[in-house]
DNA sequence: AACAAGATGAGAATTCTCCTGGTTGAGGAT
DNA sequence: ATCCTCAACCAGGAGAATTCTCATCTTGTT
């Protein structure tokens, strides 16, 4: 697996590729929205990772020229937090996804795998019951019908859900949500754990609380 | 198995390899990176725990020099919660696992016995007779049902399917149990070993004492 | 028998959880 | 711009569960 990553600041780009290299991919790192141009004409990419603050040629330049040429390789954008309109504009001229800085490691990586995976056709969806998690849409349905989770709902939920039946210790949990640079309380995650309890226990799905270590999805039993 | 510890305040090293140490593990412990660095090159360990602020060679560099080798050690890194952005960014990036100062040794030690496990491949169950323990879910069942322990009592009870046959001292017990600095009595063992007990000897599980000595988990027999 | 070691039940001390409510900040609507 | 809504997060206190000690009783050893 190929990835592009067109990030200019150098820390930063050092950082990702560096991870996503242990992560297993191919990654190609270059630093400006003109080199990014030659590299995507000129190889083919399973991915990229494009940040939109750019010199020489703008991400979204680069990203429009991109999809003019008829290329249809998935491209996860980054942004910064406060570049709202950015991501409007950039989902609408063809980006598969998009992530604002500062964001999680795990997130741009359980997101790009998400995105290979749908890019090879493949749907990843967990289920317990009459729940069911649908990881590259991040929808959440119970019977069929769409719920609304908050992202940190799911988020929680999702780590719930994969180890279903297995104890999450709550530290886990709250990094596993926290951004890189401040982790979260562990109160925060007992918070979440509540809101998830409301919405799932009318349905008969249960979340166990283990004293002194965290939280465990029981397995579904009809009611 | 063997440990590197690196870490430069003398006082938590101390602290931390006796800890290690009583936990049953071989710890080589180094003050600086170059001598991280250099043990790194020369010899084999199971697993690294790894401060970030170091004099001579950073931390992140440590790592990532460990990581150009193609060495896929297990690596705990330690930050310090105030430590900002610098390294925060880059922790992530190769290292296994993380924690932030302060922290728990028992967490600490959790953590590590997470890793190993891991590096060793696959989960590991512990069973006994009808009995089961999944110590990476911390999920106790008898006969299939899941049964409820508390965290200590899990703890006692490791120890003793580890050992299962053998006589476990009591000192042992209390050391696996006790927190940071203070030790605990040993009439509390006797306490875990009186609720286990209660819980297993219905079904035909029993735990014998060695008078002056310790407790050793009895060879399972259908009754 | 006399002493030491262990078992046991009860409850105090400690720790953990749950939940309410409030602050902040982002994004959308007016 | 300003207001409004909603999500994220944290603080704090009531209540619950666990941990651990103590006092007492039982068992084992010499």
């Amino acid at each position: 697996m190929r990835i592009l990553l067109v990030e200019d600041d150098s820390a930063l780009r050092d950082t990702l590729s560096q991870a996503l290299r242990l992560a297993g991919y191919g990654v190609d790192p270059v630093s400006d929205g003109r080199a990014a141009d030659n590299a995507l004409a000129a190889n083919i990419y399973d991915l990229v990772v494009l940040d939109l603050g750019l010199p020489y040629l703008d991400g979204m330049t680069v990203l429009r020229r991109l999809r003019d040429r008829k290329n249809r390789t998935p491209v996860l954008v980054l942004t910064a937090r406060d570049g709202i309109n950015e991501r409007v504009q950039g989902l609408k001229t063809g980006a598969d996804d998009y992530l604002t800085k500062p964001f999680a490691l795990p997130e741009l990586e359980a997101r790009i795998e998400a995105l290979l995976r749908r890019a090879a056709g493949g749907q990843v969806r967990l289920t317990h019951g009459p729940l069911e998690f649908d990881l590259d849409g991040h929808v959440v349905s119970i019977n069929g019908e769409p719920a609304h989770f908050s992202v940190r709902e799911m988020m929680v939920l999702e780590v719930l859900m994969q180890r279903a039946g297995q104890v999450v210790i709550k530290t886990r949990l709250a990094q596993k949500i926290s951004n890189w640079d401040d982790e979260i309380g562990v109160n925060t995650i007992e918070v979440y754990i509540h809101r998830l309890r409301k919405k799932l226990e009318p349905w008969g799905i249960r979340i166990r609380t283990i004293h002194g270590l965290g939280y465990l999805l029981e397995p579904y039993a009809k009611i």
